[in-house]
DNA sequence: AGATTGACTGCAT
DNA sequence: CATGCAGCCAATC
């Protein structure tokens, strides 16, 4: 396996979150297949321009959003999920409790 | 090849 | 809930 597969899983996961709904670096790691958490983020940071990865469906495990090297993207992140209906607190956090996207077995349609 | 960094997480206090 | 320490893997210098 290489490890373009892997962040092609990746990518592949994160496209499957639906809208208004956010999932976390861990989660997806473990779908993918268990890699360590820093994977996935360093997967999203390698993200090409012309990408159609709802990458600002990723946050961390406290719904949080990381600041990124860029520094660019961090105030992005937070209005696209805005966009969404994703409420925030005070703090910049949103409500994993109504927002956490337990995986694609939610999906209605799945293969099976 | 060694050391450091990075969009993180889990456990204990 | 916040803080401090260790584990994880790949990219970078």
């Amino acid at each position: 396996m290489s490890r373009s597969d892997l962040y092609d899983r990746i990518y592949r996961l994160v496209e499957r979150v639906p809208f208004g709904r956010v999932t976390t670096y861990g989660r997806v790691a473990r779908m993918v297949g268990g890699c360590s958490p820093r994977q996935v983020g360093y997967a999203l940071a390698s993200l090409p321009e012309g990408n159609r990865v709802p990458w600002h469906r990723v946050v961390n495990r406290l719904g949080e959003i990381s600041r990124r090297s860029d520094g660019v993207g961090d105030d992005i992140q937070r209005r696209m999920l805005e966009t969404e209906g994703v409420r925030f607190d005070e703090r910049g956090r949103l409500d994993l409790a109504r927002c956490l996207w337990d995986g694609p077995a939610e999906e209605p349609g799945e293969s099976g």
